[in-house]
RNA sequence: CGCGGGGUGGAGCAGUCUGGUAGCUCGUUGGGCUCAUAACCCAAAGGUCGCAGGUUCAAAUCCUGCCCCCGCAACCA
């Protein structure tokens, strides 16, 4: 028996769960479902990153202490366990006492191999991003780019990790293991990515309360990544004397796999290796990226307000459809669409035509010819069994290599093969013409077995609803085992339950026409809390003005910036930059009135001032301007 | 030369690593069936596999150059 074990990322408690996370944690689901059927011995981590200055600030904001703030999120993701029937072992959160064990025994064993350093950290520095710019980066007259406030001239002590030596040790290893990184396609990005040098890495903040004390360095906190990575360990128990997890599935296990999304591949893939390379532990055996989900062609994100939070379908149509969708959709590795009109698509041919009528026909003929009960005589030479005998195989081999939209597609062709078998057989005609004989036995236990293998096979995919799609036809102890793909497992002459409609089909016109769920509604608060409310005095504060613009012109090498000069009553023109350049034409802009914010700190877009904002709805990041309903006079306060 | 992904019948995509008859789902058209969730089955139409070269007996697949689309970043003030 073989060890397998398989992590997600830890997920950032600074928003909450969206697409994206839950589909890493539905693929890491169903591959340890079907390891587990396999007959490994599996083990299944997920978890949250909770420290860091986004969630200090955030809690902040708020009013509350960043824990406070994690607990919240963090009850959102369990939730999300019974709501989508995770199986994982184990949570961790990094704010937790194991944790942070794990990661003081991983310090010591870096700064062991004489790989810290500290060094002298000097540049422009806003304190409210914590973060050190370039002269480059900064707006005019030394401000932040994102704050717009004065930066401060500070030199900040950090410690180093010298990644730069481990960037030969790293080639070696892909070199050798080429599967460590999977798919193929991102080895090469990777690769690219050492061969053009690694510098040292800064492991260490010197103002972040929030996070853990670096040991041996007063007033040094552990930097993001050195303290998330190493989740992955201080989990099974690193660090710890009760560490039995960790040297059964990761010092001696046969598969540690990492799941990721395509983004945070260089941190699993370099910094993580190398830091386990310096502390002389196992390397995980395959960092596996998967792609995207994008909406509209565009990735999903929270500053595009097209996040999928599949809540609504979850509701209306099950958990096991949209991890159904999820699979099918999406070649592994690859970016996919999510879209309505393929969730309804693939709801309604896939599961309520292909499977859930085929489980229908077969336990109404069955019932209605053997007294409500399935058939009684099994059958061992036809069609069907040469079948499954094929696509089983195609089958197993899919899910070994993670190529979970074909072993669907091999699941299916079985179904296919199936109603294909009845139609040549008819044996409602044999109902008729010959009553409940040993032929329309056979001919409906065919059926009915080739269904039994394709629901034991959707298993690890819909671990709700497979188990139903067994009992319509018969099968009410749920295998735990592979072998059950072998044919010849529903049972003879056993009580039937009447056939209800297990995926009520969509009516599309209906569904997408009226009520589309919250796909595409805004996202709410990042954190879930009331809308915060501001005074008359604070509104006042920003001076809106009616403005004239005089002239529009495109920003050289620029997309959407247009560079607009605008009379706002002032004794001069001012200069206005605005990222509308693909949905309006400089020229179409010159004597129309708009209304600007007048007292915006200035700002360098592509090397033009603009001393303002022209205010505009969006739609999808689609700005629509405004305009005054009539003639004002240009400098006339809007309020 | 910023980084990356992609261009395959009407739509969405496999296949490209490991050259050898171009495949799947949906849609369309015609036929069949009537057990079933207006479901199922059969058949047909529909493709210069972005373009141009090259390697090869043979290229969607390997090599070179180019074009186009998308994401990220630079540019959402």
């Amino acid at each position: 028996m073989s060890t397998f074990y398989v992590t997600t990322p830890i997920y950032y408690v600074n928003s909450l769960p969206h697409i994206g996370h839950i589909y890493t944690t539905t693929v890491g689901d169903a591959l340890v479902r079907y390891r587990r059927m396999a007959g490994d011995d599996v083990r299944f981590l997920t978890g949250t990153d909770e420290h860091g200055q986004n969630i200090e600030r955030a809690a902040r904001n708020e009013g509350i202490t960043p824990i406070e703030l994690a607990d919240r999120v963090v009850a959102q993701y369990r939730d999300l366990k019974d709501r989508l029937g995770f199986s994982y072992d184990d949570f961790v959160r990094t704010t937790e006492e194991r944790h942070k064990r794990g990661v003081e025994e991983m310090i010591r064993r870096i700064e062991e191999a004489g790989d810290f350093y500290s060094a002298t950290h000097e540049g422009w520095y806003c304190s409210p991003c914590e973060t050190f710019y370039t002269e480059k980066e900064l707006g005019p007259d030394k401000t932040c780019p994102v704050h717009g406030t004065a930066v401060e001239w500070k030199s900040e002590e950090n410690l180093f990790f010298r990644l730069s030596r481990y960037q030969q040790p790293l080639l070696d290893l892909y070199d050798k293991h080429p599967e460590f990184v999977r798919p193929a396609s991102r080895l090469n990005e990777v690769r690219a990515f050492v061969e053009a040098g690694l510098r040292d890495l800064s492991v260490s903040r010197a103002n972040l309360d929030w996070g853990i004390p670096f040991p041996g360095y007063p007033g040094q906190t552990v930097y993001v990544w050195l303290d998330a990575l190493t989740n992955y360990i201080s989990a099974l128990g690193f660090g710890r004397e009760d560490r039995g997890l960790y040297e059964k599935f990761w010092e001696k296990g046969d598969v540690r796999l990492h799941l990721i999304g395509k983004d945070i591949l260089r941190f699993h893939t370099i910094y993580w290796p190398a830091f386990l390379m310096s502390a002389k532990l196992p390397l995980p055996t395959t960092v596996w990226a998967h792609g995207w989900w994008l909406r509209d062609g565009r990735k999903v994100s929270k500053s595009a307000g097209n996040i999928v939070r599949p809540d609504e379908l979850i509701d209306r149509f099950g958990a096991d459809s949209v991890r159904y969708f999820l699979f099918r959709e999406m070649v592994f590795g690859q970016d996919a669409q999510f879209s309505d009109e393929a969730f309804v698509g693939r709801y309604n041919s896939d599961l309520a035509n292909d499977l859930g009528n085929t489980v229908s026909r077969l336990v109404t003929l069955s019932r209605r010819a053997f007294d409500g009960k399935t058939p009684p005589e099994p059958c061992t030479d036809n069609p069907l069994i040469e079948a499954s005998r094929r696509i089983v195989p195609e089958y197993r081999a899919a899910m070994e290599d993670l190529s979970f939209h074909r072993a669907l597609e091999a699941l299916w062709k079985l179904l296919a093969e199936a109603n294909g078998y009845l139609v040549t057989r008819e044996p409602w005609k044999l109902i008729k013409t010959e009553g409940p004989t040993g032929k329309l036995s056979r001919v409906l236990w065919n059926g009915l077995e080739s269904v039994r293998i394709v629901a034991t096979g959707l298993l690890p995919f819909m671990p709700k609803i497979a188990p139903e799609v067994l009992a319509a036809i018969g099968v009410t102890e749920v295998p735990a085992s592979l072998d059950a793909l072998e044919w010849g497992g529903t049972p003879n002459g056993v009580e039937l339950p009447e056939p209800k409609p297990l995926f009520p089909r969509i009516d599309k016109e209906a569904y997408l026409g009226d009520a589309k769920p919250s796909a595409t509604a805004p996202a709410k608060a990042p954190t879930g809390q009331e809308k915060k409310l501001i005074s008359i005095d604070q509104f006042m504060q920003t001076e809106l003005k009616v403005a004239t613009v005089q002239a529009a012109e495109r920003v050289p090498k620029s997309d959407k910036l247009l560079k607009l000069t605008v009379d706002a009553g002032d004794e001069n023109p001012r200069t206005v930059v605005a990222g509308i350049g693909l949905a309006y034409a400089p020229e179409d802009l010159v004597g129309k009135q708009v209304i600007v914010v007048a007292n915006l700190q200035p700002a360098k877009l592509m090397g033009v001032e603009s001393q303002g904002m022209v205010l505009a709805a969006s739609i999808d990041g689609k700005p629509v301007l405004l305009h005054p309903g009539g003639e004002v006079p240009n400098g006339t306060r809007v309020r």
